[in-house]
DNA sequence: CCATTCACTCAACGAATGTTGACCCAATGA
DNA sequence: TCATTGGGTCAACATTCGTTGAGTGAATGG
């Protein structure tokens, strides 16, 4: 029996998705300092150098495998637009995909990945913010919305607190709807 | 002139708190991977091999650097609580203690701070959910309290989002207020 | 004054890691 | 069929790090 035949060019994509891919789980569940290009090679059945063949660095290898356009809210305002966080947040709680995870493990110890962090959140809080016309600050109230989900979503996902492991994530977002209108409303 | 002669029980101790003071403050810089025991040594002005002798491996020094006693909140309820638990935010904005910080940096890539991380958050959950009895779900609601701010201080602190960095702590705390509030009371 | 303690340094080891260059062999195409 | 391209491997280098054991010299105390 034949080897139902692979093109050369399909070979070359298809390992270097495969690299691609154990990258970015690599790299979500332990960060950018303590994953090895070495572990990132046995994960994908391949020897360390040919990871650098097809990305020159570990850099740059951290640097495709995180880039994933972050869902940016659609100009809404409003109760639409907390509509749309709590929706947003609904989902990161349900499964974030492991290229943001990856991001928000190593934004802390890596400088690289705060730099990329602190500038996505920084537009994000931008866009929130000129959807908040009405209010004082609508600048610093889009970053503590931002900053709430940030940290929810840590407690969730990165850290397995308790009390947020196995409550539904739905549930969340209902608890968290009041407390972001408390945030983005001015005072009555 | 004579030296003003200190005593070698006094040195130690001295060399001993430089060492930890200069640990403390680069796993609050570079958390515990890329902080190097020949780092913190050459900070303190010491030999590296005399940190290994002071404690016995960088673990054991990095749990010696982090041990701090987290301000745990005093058992209210109701507003009063909503108030120290705006109070402390106030605090950990304006100058959180560099074991802490060592701490939040590291808990997201380094597993032994994530234990750490966990339990006292999971304590500091359980404490406040016990001071929240007539709501549905108290022990969430505190989760989410608390995750709130770690992610506004995360914002804050280490990463320095642009629209927190220049805000006032005590604004950043009137806004979030409310949203405490909402968070921990009955839906009306 | 002298033996002992002890804070401290020096030099090195062993392991791990990112990265590189030479090499191998099957697919390719003329 | 045969030369060539290129995906993939192997072995090694240079560096960095945590950690260790021997050694030094000044303070200690009898």
């Amino acid at each position: 029996m034949t080897v139902p035949h692979i093109s050369r060019a399909d070979r070359r994509r298809a390992t270097e998705a495969r690299i691609l891919d154990s990258a970015r789980e690599l790299f979500a569940e332990r960060g950018f300092d303590r994953t090895t290009i070495r572990a990132v090679a046995a994960v994908a059945g391949v020897d360390p150098a040919l990871v650098m063949q097809y990305f020159r660095s570990k850099r740059e290898l951290f640097t495709q495998a995180v880039q994933v356009s972050p869902a940016l809210p659609a100009d809404t305002d409003g109760d639409a637009l907390v509509d749309q966080l709590i929706a947003t947040l609904g989902l990161n709680l349900g499964g974030l995909p492991d290229g943001m995870l990856a991001m928000m493990r190593s934004m802390l110890t890596d400088p690289a990945a705060a730099d990329h962090a602190r500038t996505t959140l920084d537009r994000q809080i931008g866009s929130i913010g000129a959807a908040l016309p009405e209010v004082e600050d609508p600048e610093l109230r889009a970053a503590l919305v931002i900053t709430t989900m940030v940290g929810v979503t840590i407690g969730h996902q990165l850290l397995g607190l308790e009390a947020l492991r196995d409550a539904p994530a739905d549930r969340i977002a209902t608890l968290l709807r009041p407390a972001f209108k408390a945030l983005t409303e001015p005072p009555h």
